[in-house]
RNA sequence: GUGGUUGUAGCUCAGCUGGUUAGAGCGCUGGAUUGUGGUUCCAGAGGUCGCCGGUUCGAACCCGGUCUUCCACCCCA
């Protein structure tokens, strides 16, 4: 007996609702990139593992698909190697690829693959999935799509407000209100690892800093301390924990914390400029939130960082996120292109909008107009009207076969279709068709030689 | 990667200290209704209780393993 069967942890089929849902969201999001002048670009879903791995931490390391070589790949490997049990170098003789964990990279790679054609400055978006071998929990999956926007080739700090723009845009045509934007510079938690003399455990300071809202000032100062962070340098950044008011207040004090930093000082006025150009041209229905607590492990970013936090009362990560990063290219031997880019969650903006009951109610109608199947001389002339119907830009069909009237109309139901057609004999012969509204249960005549009036009227109701 | 949690009909879930033939609601199929859906009424189908093994006269229930779900870490979209 055939086992029952099932899909990989962390993966999921998308029925037919599910389908048209995220393609609205696809489409918005499409929509203003494309508004905003970027211009699409694909890469394979897997790259040479080389191009990956080292570029996301250890910790990234260990959450990418290593794709399996071809062939007898394990006669190949020595002895020593095979004997040594040890994961990291046999993977490395064993797999010479792995799936992309993200946009970003392999857009770098692109970047300094293509160099010579590319005009400068470089926009463009990407829309595909992502994998990652993270153990799922809700809103975190194996496989995931990542909606990413970039920029390369310029260092304007305008380009951080339009992406701050952007992201508003989007969310206010998805009628998603209250998302916070929250920003932070990473030049700032440099330059204030540099002034408590942490320079050398910035990741660590940083990791542990961006915690404080989730577990407390007092857990936060224990972890930095278990990192050997000295009591001293800590007692140095109390500031950080006591960050209050507006924006432009938090910037001040972080003026007086920064004075000896010269990184620090940059990272500040790098985000008064962006604060206070998106503060004066206004955002329609997310807010930007300056966040010093804001780390983002991510180690390629050097400027701007942002991450995108649902509206309160919904429990979910983080929605999007993004950054400026100085010398992505750098990695791959392509010096001095300053790049930044911002993604967007589709899996979690989904479960959001599903959350909120933000879905178009339209989303539901996938067939305009159903026509009944009287018989075969009937369904000929059904299916001509159907194809004209077609011809309207309509979405019509026939039901294919001359089942039970009642049969055929409770198919019609469950669709959802908003209208019927009944063609039989007697329509036939009168040269017209009876259209039902399935919604009001109200039936209107038609002439078979002027279906433009009835799909006319389907169109504005639509 | 660490600790915990979950799994019974298509879906949401009951199922007592281990004891005959495992239940409900919704959904599904058919009929009441041979040219009119949604409402109502009637009938029916559908389950090796996630999987493998163990304990027992006997296991959905106890034990071990495994997969899956969700949660907290880690990290992140």
């Amino acid at each position: 007996m055939a086992k029952k069967p099932s899909i990989p942890k962390g993966t999921r089929d998308f029925s037919p609702a599910e389908v048209a849902k995220r393609n609205y969201i696809i489409q918005t999001i499409k929509k203003h990139f494309e508004t905003y002048g970027f211009q699409p670009i694909e890469t394979p879903s897997f790259e040479n593992s080389e191009t990956l791995m080292g570029k996301y931490g250890d910790e990234g390391d260990r959450l990418i698909f290593k794709i399996l070589n071809s062939g007898d790949f394990i006669s190949k490997v020595d002895d020593v190697t095979y004997s040594s049990k040890n994961s990291a170098s046999l993977t490395s003789k064993i797999s010479e690829k792995a799936l992309r964990y993200d946009l970003t990279v392999p857009f770098a790679r692109y970047v300094v693959m293509h160099q010579n054609e590319i005009d400068f400055p470089f926009k463009r978006y990407q829309i595909q999935p992502v994998w990652r071998a993270d153990r799922p929990q809700k809103g975190r999956f194996r496989e995931f799509y990542q909606c990413d926007a970039d920029v390369v080739g310029a260092d304007s700090l305008l380009q951080e407000v339009e992406f701050v723009q952007l992201y508003d845009a989007v969310f206010t045509d998805l009628d998603l209100k209250g998302a916070t934007i929250k920003i932070n510079n990473r030049k700032i938690l440099s330059g204030i690892a540099e002034v408590i003399g942490a320079k050398d455990l910035l990741v660590d300071f940083t990791v542990a800093l961006d915690k404080l809202d989730k577990i407390g000032e007092e857990k936060v100062k224990v972890e930095m301390m278990q990192k050997g962070i000295s009591e001293k340098a800590i007692a140095k950044a109390q500031p950080l924990f006591d960050m209050t008011g507006t924006a432009f207040e938090q910037l001040e004090k972080l003026k007086t914390i920064l004075a000896d930093s010269e990184v620090g000082m940059l990272g500040v006025s790098e985000l008064e400029e962006i604060i206070s150009t998106v503060d004066m041209i206004g955002l329609q229905s997310a807010s930007l939130q300056l966040d010093v607590t804001l780390a983002r492990g991510l180690n390629y970013y050097t400027g701007a960082i942002f991450e995108v936090a649902a509206p309160e009362g919904v429990k979910m990560g983080s929605i999007g996120g993004g950054g400026r990063y100085d010398d992505l290219t750098g990695i791959f031997g392509l010096k001095d292109v300053s790049g930044v880019g911002i993604s967007f969650g589709l899996d979690r903006i989904y479960l959001v909008l599903e959350e909120l009951n933000l879905f178009p109610d339209s989303l539901d109608t996938t067939l305009d107009v159903l026509c009944l199947n009287f018989g075969k001389k009937e369904g000929t002339a059904a299916l001509k009207l159907v194809s004209g119907l077609r011809k309207q830009g309509l979405r019509a069909d026939l039901y294919p076969t001359d089942t039970k009237v009642q049969k055929q109309f409770k198919y019609a139901d469950k669709r959802g279709v908003p209208y019927v057609i009944l063609l039989g004999d007697q329509e036939l012969t009168d040269g017209k068709f009876v259209a039902k509204n399935m919604k009001t249960g109200d039936q209107k005549d038609y002439s078979l030689d002027g279906i433009e009036e009835f799909s006319e009227k389907v169109k504005t109701e639509i």
